[in-house]
RNA sequence: GCGGGUGUAGUACAACGGUUAGUAUAUAAGUUUUCCAAACUUGGGACGGGAGUUCGAUUCUCCCCACCCGCACCA
């Protein structure tokens, strides 16, 4: 783990956020690498679930919300846990977890404190004036802002059935102590799914979504032997899930969720039908009864996946005796895709020509980076660490031949590529 | 939030109640270099923040902030 948080600080992909001025608990910065491998992510994640899919719609709601969304949903009375520390013990737990005021850690009975307000929503005030009819919150979650458009979608584009609706975007939880890097931020990103279906089918479409995931772990290049399904134990889920699995994946802090596949029944949909006074339904285009779907939610943490990502690709072996670390990710997810560099730079016609091709190579491909730094085992070294996954050097043949030397990361092999071939 | 620990260049570490805070690496400029971290020269770069003790604090004390470990929490 410290590996990895000093290789993201080193070479620009994860900063502490507000770090100038000690930090800000929780937060984190993506630099010109990190946000790179980010976009890379959100965009696969896009195209796969999104873009080659006939039965799957986007959307990209506020942040800031009604406040009566929280309070349809049961955010604002079930993200409003009061705490009572055990005097004993110094143990914190949520008041309603305990029976007949007897500590479950110690066995002391009547030894709590008065209980404490945790409020996990980021409370705000939407407007000039700040009253109780002003107050808003940073959405906890990225859902309901797909559940409040759900007839916006299906009255715009009358989608067959069934369907899903997908979103990417912010979400914000006052978590009482953030940890492990990006695992467990304040301020996190959600790529997320609202699939809605007939009761009837709702555990074969759950399977198929189980698939699903394992279709991207490969996409992203995590392997499966690190890969965990829990099956969530009623105690445990949501108020809103019938069945829930979690994801877990082998982080150096231990095996934790990566991702969520919850059944979340038409609990919301219903709610908001309720609190609005709206008919949430969808009407069969072959006749039949309007009705509320159910629905199936695939969630995705994207902070949490560059962390897998960087924790399953970063590597380390030996060339020629010396160590070497190097990130093995996947060619679409590779923030660098080439980097471009004259054997040496002191001869200026090498130089020229390696300008050429650098400058092609970047009009086509954009992620391409020239370095001339340092002799050519340093600059691979250098690529390496930051997951380049190909370079190309120029040398005194390519002004004969036309043709470079590109040399794998991974495998460290060398081949020789006509420039028009590249 | 509780208990414990840590905080010194970008990174990883060192030293010290007192002259100019050191090493490696990274980085910048230059010389050199014909395929996997070569060498040399030169340059820039740090005591997390604030109080206190002291003639003098990066060093000791307290508070704050952040990070790490454990506990609890994680809708």
């Amino acid at each position: 783990m410290e590996d990895i948080v000093s290789l993201c600080k080193r070479r620009g992909f994860i900063f502490q956020g507000s770090e100038i001025y000690g930090g800000l608990a929780g937060t984190w910065d993506y630099g010109p690498l990190g946000v790179t491998l980010k976009r890379n992510i959100t965009n696969l994640w896009w195209k796969m679930f999104v873009e080659d899919r006939d039965d799957m719609f986007g959307v990209d709601a506020a942040i800031l919300m009604n406040q009566k969304v929280w309070q349809a949903s049961g955010h604002t009375t079930g993200f409003n846990d009061p705490l009572v520390e055990c005097s004993e013990c110094k143990t914190r737990l949520r008041q309603d977890h305990i029976e007949n005021d007897k500590c479950p850690n110690c066995g002391k009975v009547g030894k709590f404190s008065e209980p404490r307000q945790f409020n996990m929503m980021f409370k705000t005030s939407v407007g000039p004036v700040e009253d109780e009819s002003s107050t808003s919150y940073l959405r906890p979650e990225t859902a309901q802002g797909i559940f409040t458009n759900f007839k916006n979608v299906v009255d715009s584009i009358y989608p067959d059935f069934p369907f899903g609706m997908a979103q990417v975007g912010k979400a914000f939880r006052n978590e009482i102590s953030p940890r492990d890097f990006v695992f467990r931020g304040r301020e996190f990103e959600q790529m997320e799914i609202e699939y809605f279906v007939e009761e009837k089918d709702w555990e074969a479409d759950f399977e198929k979504w189980k698939g699903e995931f394992y279709k991207w772990f490969e996409a992203i290049g995590l392997p499966k032997s690190m890969v965990h399904e829990l099956d969530v134990p009623e105690s445990d889920r949501a108020h809103y899930s019938k069945k829930t699995i979690d994801f877990e994946f082998d982080f150096p802090f231990g095996k934790s969720e990566l991702y969520g596949l919850a059944y979340r029944t038409d609990f919301d949909l219903k709610n908001h039908e309720k609190s609005s006074g709206k008919k949430l339904q969808y009407t069969p285009k072959e006749g039949g009864q309007p009705f509320v779907p159910h629905v199936i939610e695939p969630t995705f943490g994207v902070d949490r996946t560059i962390l897998a990502v960087l924790v399953a690709c970063y590597k380390e072996d030996e060339v020629n005796g010396e160590k070497r670390s190097f990130l093995a990710l996947p060619d679409a997810l590779a923030p660098v895709q080439y980097v471009v560099s004259p054997l040496v730079k002191n001869k200026p016609e090498l130089v020229k020509k390696a300008r050429e091709v650098y400058g092609a190579m970047k009009k086509k491909y954009g992620a391409v980076l020239w370095d001339d730094n340092s002799n050519v085992g340093k600059r691979y070294r250098r690529a390496d660490e930051i997951g380049v996954p190909k370079c190309i050097t120029i040398d005194f043949d390519t002004l004969e031949d036309d043709a470079v030397t590109v040399r794998d990361r991974d495998t460290t092999k060398q081949t020789r590529v006509k420039i028009s071939e590249l």
